[in-house]
DNA sequence: AAGACGTGGCT
DNA sequence: TAGCCAAGTCT
């Protein structure tokens, strides 16, 4: 992890200006310094890229050995869910399959049972799937092209630069919910993104993009990190920051967010619990369950058959004659 | 394009 | 405590 022989590089070699990075490095509206911060990545690159070096975590998917697959098992997992809770789950699930057509010849609700308590299963479902496609379309190997990756069930524009990023070493921009934090505040001088990725965070995304591929991928893990250790979203600690001297946001006296909240989530009493609860049942049954076991996890009638409902219409659960219920064979 | 989609830890 | 937050995707 930080074996990599320290070679600092000119800053100016590593972004040269362009047009398209000093035409909109800052949002007009926001409340950044008054002398526009350096809109090019030289600034950044270096500095962020050495303290990487320096303080990554030492992640199992970050090894070599962990290979295309097991970054791409991680990166499905990763999606909203905490490293932390990710970390016992991932080690299991690339023993059991470690390879794409390991998973492929497995029954869809075996993956789904796999997936334990991280949440939002369906991404089980869509590894599952994405498994299938790479052993049918892919010969077994994980796609390199970004295009096919992206055509693969789960796989989105975050997840496939991810994957050509991490295990091929491409130059991509990897805009995750840490980039985009850091990018916010280290350039645009505001606490926060916008709520949905903006075609402006795009481009300064791309703008920013280190030249040669070695550079790009390692600044993409390294902005990712940067924003999950250090520039979090709450209590982050700028004195750790390798480029706090050179915050737009810092220097404007780290003015609060503005903007409408972010819309919190409830949870408590929606259908999602219901279908957790549900499926907490029969992740656990060896068996097929009867509709009276199901019953008992919610007693409002009406919001326990439409949850149900939606987990067979999601191809979560496989419904069996005689109001009996499992997680899919196919 | 706003909303659905799990889960658990932290403040 | 109640809300916020965590490497998004899909419709």
């Amino acid at each position: 992890m930080t074996a990599t022989p320290h070679i600092p590089q000119p800053p100016s070699t590593a972004v040269p200006v362009t047009p398209a990075a000093s035409a909109t490095p800052v949002t007009p509206s926001a409340p950044g310094p008054a002398a526009a911060p350096d809109p090019t990545g030289g600034a950044l690159h270096e500095p962020v890229i050495t303290w990487f070096d320096e303080h990554a975590r030492d992640l199992p998917w970050r090894r070599p050995e962990a290979g295309p697959w097991g970054v791409m098992v991680s990166e499905f997992m990763l999606q909203q869910t905490p490293v932390n809770r990710v970390l016992p789950v991932y080690e299991q699930w690339v023993a059991r399959w470690p390879r794409p057509a390991d998973l492929a010849k497995e029954p869809p609700g075996e993956a789904v049972r796999a997936w334990g308590r991280l949440g939002y299963p369906r991404r089980a479902l869509r590894l599952h799937g994405a498994a299938v496609a790479i052993t049918e379309r892919h010969g077994g190997d994980v796609p390199t092209d970004h295009a096919q990756l992206l055509a693969l069930p789960g796989i989105g524009e975050y997840t496939a630069a991810a994957v050509a990023s991490f295990a091929y070493g491409q130059r991509h921009a990897v805009l995750d919910t840490n980039v985009r934090r850091v990018l916010a505040r280290a350039v645009t001088g505001v606490q926060y993104p916008p709520n949905a990725t903006t075609a402006a965070e795009r481009r300064l995304a791309r703008a920013l993009l280190p030249d040669d591929e070695r550079t790009a991928s390692r600044w993409a893990a390294a902005s990712m990190e940067l924003g999950a250790l250090v520039c979090t979203a709450k209590n982050e600690t700028c004195h750790r920051c390798p480029i706090a001297a050179q915050c737009a946001w810092r220097l404007a006296g780290k003015p609060a967010h503005d903007g409408p909240a972010r819309r919190g989530q409830t949870y408590a009493g929606t259908d999602r619990q219901v279908r957790g609860k549900l499926l907490a049942v029969l992740r656990e049954a060896v068996a097929p369950v009867p509709q009276a076991v199901l019953d008992r996890v919610w007693d409002e009638p009406v919001q326990r058959a439409r949850a149900l409902d939606g987990l067979v219409s999601d191809g979560l659960v496989e419904p069996l004659p005689g109001g009996l219920y499992r997680l899919p064979l196919t």
